[in-house]
DNA sequence: ATTGACCTAGGTGTTGCGCCTATGTTGTAG
DNA sequence: CTACAACATAGGCGCAACACCTAGGTCAAT
């Protein structure tokens, strides 16, 4: 039966974590009678157990409250898991594709700028790097917005 | 002088979104004095078409905001903006990795689900998979919390 | 005059907490 | 016994970048 701080040294996360967590429903501690304070037992330490692996795993409070709804329903969570899972994957996988375009990007314009000087602000324009890259960029590469 | 849906269609965006560049100060419009519309001159759409292309670069609307306070200085953003674009670089390294990590982790874990069949949750544990995902990869990774 | 498309300000929701307030409790040292 | 630290409580704001909604005013065309 540990109380909140307890808990949280116990598994490395903070206090404030474990009443979040708690306040979403994903644990559900019972209570001092003379103080009110949250009292973990050992099947709440599983809970959280498991909730810190599938957040290792990408998966959100909002995925493991389901997770952990139909498990408490008594079914087996573990076709819905295999399902959030996927989802998770691919997501990710979008994710890090995007994330490698953006650094392509990047990495061109701030090789076409080790050429360039800075340069006052114009009334014209802000930036005479990013406009200057952007005009460019706009040329030769489909990252473009294409409006009438 | 565009209004809002106006300004917004021409550069692909949501006006929601112009308002929300409006109230954070990233744009100026003037307004219509008989309805208070705001309208937006020239120099609004390159200040908009600026902060749409340093977007692109992954830039913050705060670093942008820097930037244009910058510009409006008169001194040229160019050295700022160097500096800002490094660390989004790095920052996004850092994220690629991360979720690469991450993809390592769903990958290994989903691979040795497929050997493993569904079941139902005892009183023991919520989820099978993850719980026994979880034992193996404190066996073999540095995924792991050490805690005392 | 009506209708539909536009505008305004302002509020809420998203995600996962961190931090802060104001107040009550517990445990230990003096 | 008391003072003080370290803990607890509930509740609320802040973050990023909008999307969406409300309630109401405006405008152009029919």
């Amino acid at each position: 039966m540990k109380t909140v701080t307890e808990i949280a040294k116990c598994f490395n996360v903070s206090a404030d974590a474990i009443r979040h967590y708690t306040k979403l429903g994903l644990l559900s501690p019972q209570r001092d009678s003379t103080n009110g304070y949250r009292r973990y037992t050992i099947q709440e330490e599983r809970r959280l157990s498991f909730l810190l692996s599938a957040k290792r795993l990408g998966l959100s409070l909002k995925d493991i409250r389901e997770i952990l709804d139909v498990a408490t329903t008594g079914d087996s969570p573990c076709p819905l898991v295999r399902k959030l899972i996927d989802q998770r994957l691919a997501a990710i996988h979008e994710e890090i594709r995007e994330a490698q375009k953006l650094m392509a990007r990047i990495e061109s314009a701030s090789r076409e700028w080790q050429t360039l000087d800075d340069r006052a602000s114009s009334g014209e324009g802000v930036c005479h790097f990013i406009e200057v890259w952007d005009s460019v960029s706009a040329i030769d590469g489909p990252t473009i917005l294409e409006v009438g």
